[in-house]
DNA sequence: CAGGAATATACCTGTATAAGAATTAGCGTC
DNA sequence: GACGCTAATTCTTATACAGGTATATTCCTG
């Protein structure tokens, strides 16, 4: 019934765990497994979310090895690109937020493997590194 | 519990009703009979959508008469403005908005007192000109 | 190809909320 | 004060969707 674009994306972002996880990708791209520990998620509910941020086209993903990374489209329509802008001027003050910030680094610092994986070029091994995360 | 503002916001506007609501108060303060006739909805649909969005102050009322006038707040929160500025930019192409827009203009031509009551000076009598809406 | 890890899907349940009907309340005219 | 108009509230019902459990799928390693 053609439901206006705009209306889909505030349906996105009208849920808090969707808000964060939009939020996390606009600073990098990310596996599945990585948000949720970010965000305290079952994978049940992680994937449910995503799945539905997908299927409105808020983001994107591509299979790496096992993992699925999930990131913003490189080409936004117009409505996704206000809602960024208004992301960044709106939610750095807000402790939910600024919790999610701090934790995104602690991952991206503990797990050597996340600059290759989630970087433009998703093709490096990651066997060895894969392992350690899990075992830590 | 701390909700985010923005969080708040995005559940105002994830209602196309609610949303043509604030497109349409964006231009114009209007009472909620107006509002009931330009959106096609019941009495009771458009009281419950305004009394949300006032609750959570995407809108402020007045009254004149025996009119609630809803108009958007003066002091807007930034989270607000953002979105305003979004919906000037993303819906003017939606036959549903341009549809609202042309039955809001033909409302304010149609009454003779709608830019009266309206106005910044509400204090205007506007008894014959009421009662000549009713029964046209 | 067996097994494990990461992710997705199907099904069920509970909750929030949108819509409708009926009632109530406020304001103005007579 | 009775009546008409505008708006709000209450109650009930219906629907969307978030969360949980169980299961399926895909990929990798040995």
């Amino acid at each position: 019934m053609n439901k206006p674009r705009l209306l889909e994306v505030y349906n996105c972002l009208c849920d808090e765990t969707r808000l964060r996880i939009v939020h996390l990708l606009a600073q990098s791209p990310l596996c599945v497994c990585h948000l949720q520990d970010i965000l305290g998620l079952t994978q049940v509910s992680a994937s449910k979310h995503l799945a539905y941020l997908r299927q409105r086209g808020l983001v994107v993903s591509r299979r790496h090895e096992q993992w699925m990374i999930y990131s913003l489209p490189t080409e936004r329509p117009r409505e996704l690109d206000w809602q960024l802008r208004c992301l960044q001027d709106c939610l750095p003050t807000h402790p939910i937020f600024r919790g999610d910030l701090r934790k995104l680094n602690a991952v991206r610092s503990d797990c050597c493997w996340v600059a290759e994986v989630v970087g433009t070029t998703p093709t490096a091994p990651v066997h060895s590194s894969r392992i350690k995360r899990r075992t830590e």
